[in-house]
DNA sequence: CTGAAAGCGCTTACAG
DNA sequence: CTGAAAGCGCTTACAG
């Protein structure tokens, strides 16, 4: 461990703490000569700021938290990606919490992160982003935050996300102009704004094609495997099966894939499926399911982005704090592709 | 966010900021009054120590830094959920960080990790786990650390891990006794130890078995879904087809089951098909997998546990470094199971 | 462009 | 059992 500190490299310079601390920080006002001789000492030296007495001084942490419901997801994986290779060129360190499903407990355990831990700003992942009392606790708390693809109360604070709504419309066009006459789909939880979006974007592209579903092609589901399960076998023991289904993410659409199988009909000849997402579930399972890629990465990278420069200023007018990123339709082998939409 | 700090609570008590501070720190030589008067206030006054002022006074950090190679693996995943619950109710926070996949860059990234966030100690998930610079660095640097299922330089430092030759003996004794006659190995990538154990556990099983397969019967895989398709493909196009395959984790198997269902083989009246770890995906396919479950969770509970006591002791003996911790067979649908082995 | 002083909020080590 | 002093390693704000 290296014990030099600030003291250690200003004698060694013969200068005083002062002019190393600017050197270090990048002042512009120190003289190229000081400053090259400085740096090149602190560098001979293995210098390494201490992050508490810095934390204590300027109250800034340098901790960016991260906030999820379950860690164990692969949307918080991927995000994970993005937001430490970004703080990693930044100085910046990831504080990871979960509030384990417990919605009441949520507001404790963020409030003992900002309060223990002090991070300099909060990214909120869904569906933490969506909870009121945390967006009111943090503005109150005066801790600069993200909100990850909420869809409630957009004016409150920074938030990115992507077009769910035109993504869902994509998919279904996509789905009617490769001939597919018998297009379902299976709706995402109730309680999560996006599903609401990708159904209306799905209900849209039908309507805008002139093209109508009998309502037992309308499923509800919840964004887990078991509730994609038991939506397929409703739709697939219709008498008048669909011929495509599209669900709200690639793991109902993987349990859909499942229960073709156990019914012996072949994907995507018999029944197209698309989910969405892209998970590391979609390239994972056989065939390869056609979805939504999310930029998910480069949300997390924007997120770190805005909360270690000073972009978080609440001062930014509402239309500054919102950022949409793009998707990408990921056409596979799940379904039929005859005309390919990039 | 709480401004109060240990003197405000000390002149509403009455009392020194010593006082405080030990009440706050649980020191016995208190007296009983004093210490629920203060107590009392700290409460009301919602007191929350200042983390950068503990660490720049103690030198601990109340962080426990968590390295992986890759931050979107499930075992990663897993590990996070045991070890965030462990922090919560220990005062501590994990700071993770990743290497992505880069081994020349880990060095660094972990001085770094170590030299800026000072962490009171650090984890390392496999395969970081199995690096001998690593291990050197963090040993001559003094940070406390604890390896999961490393399977080199054993007596270094402490390490969690569990018995995977003996799970993988078990695995195919049980293939063995529920009938299985051709039983196939698909193996882990060469450069993890695991690997090695589990394809040892299989050898052993047949020998004390009086069993011999021929040697097609054994792949070479990596871990990887991908290298789990080659590799089944290669087994089920075999003239003498093995009836059960069993491979190193669960990727590699999910990718068995996707080629069975590709030959309209079915599962598992065709091939019994059984996995290792346990991950979402056994049980996100259909078939489900069966599997051996590893005690992630548990192993990160008692790595924070180990780091945040004083456990951490380099004086411990070898053998006190060393846990292993139970695992289980999972039987699941995608394997014949008429003896079942708890 | 550079520096001396005071302070961030806690704790260690020493008294009593 | 309780307290007054000094210090952890940096930075802010003020001088020059």
């Amino acid at each position: 461990m290296s014990k030099v500190k600030l003291q250690d490299i200003a004698i060694k310079a013969g200068v005083s703490m002062m002019t190393v601390s600017r050197v270090m920080n990048n002042d512009p006002k120190v003289g190229a000569k000081t400053r090259e001789k400085v740096s090149r000492i602190a560098n001979e030296m293995q210098y390494k700021p201490n992050i508490a007495a810095r934390h204590l001084a300027t109250s800034k942490s340098y901790f960016i938290g991260l906030v999820c419901e379950y860690a164990s997801s692969s949307y918080v994986n991927k995000f994970l990606v993005g937001g430490l290779r970004k703080c990693r060129t930044s100085g910046y360190h990831v504080v990871l919490d979960e509030t384990a499903g417990d919605r009441e407990k949520a507001l404790d355990i963020i409030k003992n992160l900002i309060e223990v831990t002090k991070v300099d700003g909060l990214i909120l992942l869904p569906p933490i982003s969506n909870m009121p009392e945390v967006v009111d606790l943090l503005s109150n708390a005066n801790v600069g935050f993200v909100r990850i693809a909420p869809d409630i109360n957009l004016s409150a604070s920074h938030y990115i996300c992507m077009d769910d709504y035109q993504a869902a419309f994509d998919v279904t066009e996509q789905l009617i102009k490769s001939g597919h006459t018998r297009i379902a789909h299976i709706i995402g939880s109730p309680n999560q704004g996006v599903s609401r979006l990708r159904y209306q974007g799905y209900l849209d592209a039908l309507r805008s094609n002139q093209k109508m579903m009998p309502p037992e092609y309308i499923e509800q589901g919840y964004f887990t495997y078991k509730s994609g399960l038991d939506a397929a076998k409703r739709l697939l023991e219709l008498p008048n099966k669909p011929d495509a289904i599209f669900a709200a993410n690639d793991e109902m659409a993987a349990a859909v894939v499942s229960v073709a199988h156990m019914k012996h009909l072949d994907v995507p000849q018999d029944v197209s499926i698309v989910g969405f997402d892209d998970t590391e579930l979609a390239t994972t399972i056989w065939p390869n399911i056609s979805t939504v890629t999310q930029p998910i990465k480069e949300m997390a990278e924007l997120a770190i982005d805005i909360l270690t420069t000073s972009k978080a200023d609440k001062t930014l007018k509402a239309s500054n704090m919102r950022h949409v990123l793009d998707y990408r339709l990921q056409l596979r082998d799940s379904s039929k592709n005859i005309v390919k939409i990039t």
